[in-house]
DNA sequence: GAGTGTGAAATTGTTCACAGCG
DNA sequence: CGCTGTGAACAATTTCACACTC
């Protein structure tokens, strides 16, 4: 196992929260096993996601908290603050635009766009949106590092290919298809219909 | 192999999306390998994902679009109506509440709680909103199927807790927290600063 | 004693490859 | 001959178990 699995790098992010949590309660140290209590892991699961970027432990003791969090947020890259551009105003999208743990943790949702005349110009949730047409050009002048696709499913793709040609290399996608691009840019898909559908699944699951 | 992966079930929910474009359009078959294209798999998984269920292809022809969306929908257990009730009438909850796809997939929602004063009594795209001291009361009358935890960290497993004893099975949790509940509860995670971390370190690494 | 760090074992999930049907 | 269905090989991930340190 070379590469650090993708549901290791979620668990940090969940462990995080955790740490940060502990930090503003003054907490000095943290065991693996509260830590798997809160990430819904296992202690051994909390203790092999940590030794994958090195040891901060000490044994019979726990792990420092502070350090920890300091050096997660180190592994995840949030030491800087990334430049994030929603594209289709819709209510997922200005939902997230607005969610405060956002600009708290480093992502600023630079400009907002969608096709819609009604909606270009005027301010949604405290940002300006701007016509899509208008995209690429000022892209060009000010590059984003994210963007947020809460378009309908069909203009999705079309959209990706030119977020990527404009520069973009991560995309959070909450359109309901697979996006189809290069391999170095990396897509998260966020499919609520496909959340419901999987519950409906458990459900029915349970009558049987 | 007994049970059946999370991963297809969720797999099987995206070619459903795929499956009903087509029944769209008219088209009679599919491959496997479109089907994949689509779905963000190989065709052999595809294959293997829906020979779990039974066969339902013809070789060297592909899959009857049309019975083969029926199987995942009776497979999913869309084949009937969902109570849905949301605690906590946020912003994600909400666009949740209004996202159309919802409604439309057999997603009722059927009441809104929350606990501020300003909101209670007053219509929030389209759906009253209620009281959370009322929920117990209300959900002993009327049970929900699925609840929707759009609340801050800090409440969401006692209300959570309150939900089960009322008779939820189902929980899709946007409060960044694990819930801790009976295993006979469903719950499923969706933790947007989580997905921005993830792409947080995507974006990291490629620097490197 | 309490709790980490980590190889090795077990499990789970994915891909291969090919037999067999339409 | 194209494409499904599936056991068997493979790869990835989780869990175990225990040596080791504080």
């Amino acid at each position: 196992m070379r590469q650090v699995a993708l549901s290791t790098v979620r668990r940090l992010a969940l462990y995080l929260q955790f740490l940060e949590e502990l930090e503003h309660k003054g907490k000095q140290t943290v065991s693996s096993r509260a830590l798997a209590e809160r990430g819904g892991a296992t202690p051994a699961q909390v203790r092999k996601d940590l030794s994958f970027f090195g040891s901060f432990g000490k044994r019979g003791i726990g792990y420092p908290v502070g350090r920890l969090a300091a050096r997660i947020r180190d592994i995840l890259g949030l030491g800087r603050r990334y430049r994030v551009i929603l594209v289709g105003a819709g209510r997922i999208g200005m939902a997230l635009a607005s969610y405060p743990g956002f600009d708290q943790r480093g992502f600023d949702v630079v400009t907002v766009y969608d096709v819609d005349p009604a909606k270009v110009g005027r301010k949604m949730e405290g940002k300006l949106v701007r016509h899509i047409n208008d995209m690429d050009g000022e892209l060009a002048k000010e590059p984003a590092d994210i963007a947020v696709i809460g378009t309908p499913a069909g203009p999705a793709q079309a959209i990706a290919e030119r977020l990527v040609k404009s520069g973009v290399r991560a995309i959070l996608n909450f359109a309901p298809v697979s996006l189809h691009l290069p391999e170095d840019v990396t897509v998260t898909n966020v499919n609520m219909a496909l959340e419901l559908e999987a519950l409906s699944y458990a459900l029915s699951r349970k009558k049987a």
